[in-house]
DNA sequence: TCCTCCCTGTTC
DNA sequence: GAACAGGGAGGA
């Protein structure tokens, strides 16, 4: 399930791959992956590959597109700066005439296969990238999606005008302090609101179950009813374990692998995720206890984690 | 603010 | 053969 750290490995082993390479054709072998913008496939022919990023768990693929095809857009080029729901993108993807905008979800992932490969029995799209071979988003369960948007319509698209900053991009301080002022509101648990894209962007389980272990609070409680010195702990956990899951390149359970096909390393240091019942590897009390929030399995030390009422 | 649904492969 | 995995949309 790419998280943050995950898409962010991906994309820093996609890039080498893919980046400066020109499609030349893309095959829809699943038609609700390609959930937006797909009567423009045949804008793509020709188009070159500029740049590949991120922004919360989306992996965007900036293109220029060839000479051809770009008067056949609808809408005049140029963005102005300061366009709300543009300041999280990248300048380079700003300048490029469209966007390929994936969401991995649960399943999603990227290979570049050599030549005139075959589809594997779970491959949604191929990229023809020529002598540079085909690239494969293959999805088992179908939630991912790949979007094809100019940057204009960004703003409009309502879960990306929605997004949270990303909580690499600011100290750990601001961090704590944007909680504090998003959380005072919530009366939901300090995990939902974590998991919350609107609130910080990219924080899916694994990263909101371990920061919140090495900030020693209970996910249970309420998330307005957390001190802020607490707060300060837990963005300061948030950063640590994103940052030392990227070093690792991610997590890998179950079938997440990078671009490259390798796995990461960052499951060898869950502290609490995937451990129910099993002993805390600080206190050393016997088993781990789980429970559901937001529907989502959360896992947790009742002697480490304070609960917060 | 919470629940259900979407989807398929793995585990019990 | 049911439970489980879970991000986000949509509805209660």
């Amino acid at each position: 399930m790419p998280e943050l750290p995950e898409v962010e490995t991906i994309v820093r082993t996609l890039k080498p791959q893919i980046q400066g390479k020109t499609i030349r054709s893309v095959r829809v072998l699943l038609s609700k992956a390609m959930q937006y913008g797909a009567e423009r496939l045949s804008l793509i022919s020709g188009a070159r590959i500029l740049e590949v990023s991120r922004r919360a768990k989306l992996l965007v693929v900036g293109l220029g597109l060839a000479a051809g095809h770009k008067k056949v857009l609808p809408l005049a080029r140029g963005t102005q700066p300061d366009m709300p729901g543009l300041s999280d993108l990248p300048d380079c993807l700003r300048d490029a005439d469209l966007l390929l905008v994936f969401h991995l979800k649960m399943t999603g992932s990227f290979f570049v296969h050599p030549q005139g490969a075959e589809p594997l029995p779970h491959t949604r799209l191929v990229f023809d990238l020529g002598d540079a071979g085909n690239l494969f988003f293959d999805d088992m369960r179908t939630f991912g999606y790949c979007r094809i948007m100019l940057a204009e319509e960004l703003p409009a698209w309502p879960f990306w005008a929605s997004l949270g900053p990303e909580p690499l991009g600011m100290s750990s301080e601001r961090l704590a302090a944007h909680f504090a002022a998003q959380f005072a509101k919530k009366r939901s648990s300090i995990k939902s609101a974590l998991l919350d894209q609107r609130i910080v962007a990219g924080v899916g389980n694994i990263y909101a179950d371990e920061s919140l272990f090495s900030a020693r609070i209970d996910p249970r409680s309420k998330a307005g009813a957390v001190p802020s010195e607490r707060l300060l702990a837990l963005a300061e956990a948030l950063q640590a374990v994103l940052r030392q899951s990227i070093e690792e390149c991610g997590s890998s359970i179950r079938d997440y692998r990078d671009a490259l096909g390798n796995a990461g390393a960052f499951q060898n240091s869950f502290a609490v995720y995937g451990r129910k019942d099993e002993p805390c590897k600080v206190c050393g009390y016997a088993s781990l206890q789980g429970c559901k929030l937001s529907g989502r399995g959360t896992v947790f030390c009742p002697v480490c984690q304070t609960h917060f009422e």
